[in-house]
RNA sequence: CUGGGUGUAGCGCAGCUUGGUAGCGCACCAGAAUGGGGUUCUGGUGGUCGGAGGUUCAAAUCCUCUCACCCAGACCA
């Protein structure tokens, strides 16, 4: 297997020169979006969607699977709705969008385009729900949100994202809490299985947590700089929405109650993940779930007798078995061309199949991965290259999560953690007080804040590292996007 | 919102100091040869210099105002 010799191209700026800039590099190269002419909303390109409906097919399943169902609720929120959950409105009144005119004629009532859609639904809830007979109510919505944020960055934070909301209802709080947790886990299992990310959850602090929320439970990812990315959050939102919104029911008992709430939500925020735990200095690595297209067909010297034939006899093998093809005979591009333009665009497999391998009864297959490239016989070729895929889909969740690993760290004081957050960020694992005043104090000296209190609790001291009180949790802790 | 920076062809840039009517590379189009790691040659298309106003015989260039975007903070999925 020969190794590459340069591990760069010339459009991208190397991760480790500005990872900022590496990052928009390779997302305009590799034409997943476009700037728009409003600022801060991004043209989701063919491939970066392809991307979502990836994403998309794999968590609808899983949700229908587990009882949800598919609705939709209006974009626009009458003012007055949302500002029923005091919180609530508190957290996102400042990146809130307003219509105030319809046409030429101002509006009675300024109406917010939604940053999310709890006060909305629960209006409707609270009109539908009148017996524990209808309950669970398990919905879920596709669409997209507004949050007017000052500063934007493509995939991680625009003021247009797409997402899909999740809101239901349950007769008991212990229901409420188990479909919280199923649906982080279901969140989870896509980002371990579809987006080879390896993720930690835990809960919110009182802080993190989400406007109006009794808890919010989160999915977190280190990112190949040492930042956090917040990837998914499920919350268990109790009784504060229902009894504001007056969503009641006639209980077993005959009496009326307020049923409790959750709500969950990821968005296309998971594609930004995608680029920042796999990419490389030649762009894109996607997996082979994720990957639109897992094997991409090189012909060499197509001109030639029979090569051109052998190719597309290739392709339609192998998808015939299921795998996603693409063939590229334009000939208008040298072979290193496109070698450099499938690598960019992050194709798992390569296939390059010329006069040489057809005499030899062969093809050369690349793995994007770890960019190596060998004959493969074209006997059973289709059983290699679907375990072959498999095993690329298993390193680089086994590479990610050594990389998460290794960029995780025990800290002895907090002098002990400013260091270590200067020196090599990472997450960071520390004992912590449970005050919101000491988690403030932190991040106004490092930037890093809690990422969650982690379903799985160390004891690694008494004391709050941060400020020496009794400790009450084990806490991640990290610089965030 | 605070601090810094940049606006000239689709992208990246030069020209501005010392005003004279716009140029280079890539991309794109046509043709030919090439084809196992960004192939070569030839010919071509495309902008009036972010916007407005001013100075001047003449403004990409000088002056004033304005808008947009980028980066770093603060705020946030």
């Amino acid at each position: 297997m020969g190794k590459k010799d340069k591990d760069f191209v010339k459009e991208i700026t190397p991760m480790e020169v500005d990872f900022p800039q590496w990052y928009t590099d390779v997302i305009r190269k590799t034409d997943l979006v476009d700037y728009s002419p409003v600022k801060g909303f991004m043209v989701i390109k063919p491939y970066g969607y392809a991307l979502w409906e990836n994403i998309q097919s794999f968590l609808d399943k899983r949700f229908k699977e587990t009882g949800h169902k598919n609705c939709y609720f209006p974009l626009l929120i009458p003012e007055s709705l949302l500002q029923k959950e005091a919180e609530h409105v508190e957290g996102f009144a400042p990146e809130v969008a307003w219509v105030t005119h319809g046409g030429k004629e101002e509006l009675a009532e300024r109406l917010c385009v939604r940053p999310t859609s709890e006060t909305i639904i629960c209006e409707m809830y609270s009109k539908w729900l009148k017996s524990y007979r209808e309950l669970p109510y398990l919905y879920n919505q596709w669409c997209s949100v507004v949050r007017w944020e000052k500063s934007t960055r493509p995939f991680l934070r625009t003021s247009e994202f797409l997402w899909q909301e999740g809101h239901t209802l349950h007769e008991t709080e212990e229901q409420a809490q188990e479909e919280t947790l199923q649906m982080l886990n279901i969140y989870k299992e896509m980002a371990e299985n579809l987006l080879a990310i390896p993720v930690v959850t835990g809960r919110k602090s009182e802080r993190e947590k989400f406007a109006g929320a009794h808890a919010t439970y989160t999915m977190e990812a280190l990112m190949h700089d040492g930042k956090a990315l917040q990837a998914g959050t499920s919350h268990n939102l109790g009784q504060h929405f229902t009894t504001a919104f007056d969503i009641s029911f006639l209980d077993r008992n005959g009496d009326m109650q307020n049923p409790y709430h959750t709500s969950w939500g990821v968005s296309t925020r998971l594609i930004g993940g995608v680029i920042m735990v796999h990419g490389d200095n030649r762009g894109l690595v996607l997996p082979p779930a994720l990957a639109p297209t897992q094997v991409v067909i090189i012909p060499i010297a197509q001109h030639k007798e029979g090569v051109l034939d052998k190719a597309y006899e290739l392709k339609k093998q192998l998808q015939d078995a299921g795998l996603r093809v693409e063939l590229d005979d334009n000939e208008n591009y040298s072979p290193g061309w496109k070698f450099n333009e499938y690598e960019m665009k992050g194709i798992p497999i390569r296939i390059e199949i010329g006069p040489r391998d057809i005499k030899n009864n062969q093809v050369m297959a690349a793995r994007r991965d770890i960019l190596e490239k060998g004959p493969v016989s074209m006997d059973g070729l289709t059983e290699n290259i679907v375990q072959l895929l498999d095993t690329i889909q298993r390193d680089m969740l086994e590479k990610a999560r050594s990389h998460r690993d290794e960029n995780t760290y025990y800290i002895d004081s907090f002098e002990d953690f400013k260091q270590k957050m200067a020196d090599k960020p990472g997450f960071a694992k520390a004992m912590w007080c449970g005050e919101r005043e000491c988690e403030e104090h932190v991040k106004a000296e490092t930037a890093a804040t809690i990422r969650c209190i982690p379903f799985e609790q160390e004891d690694i001291g008494d004391k709050c590292h941060f400020c020496g009180k009794e400790a009450k949790h084990m806490v991640y802790m990290a610089k965030a996007y």
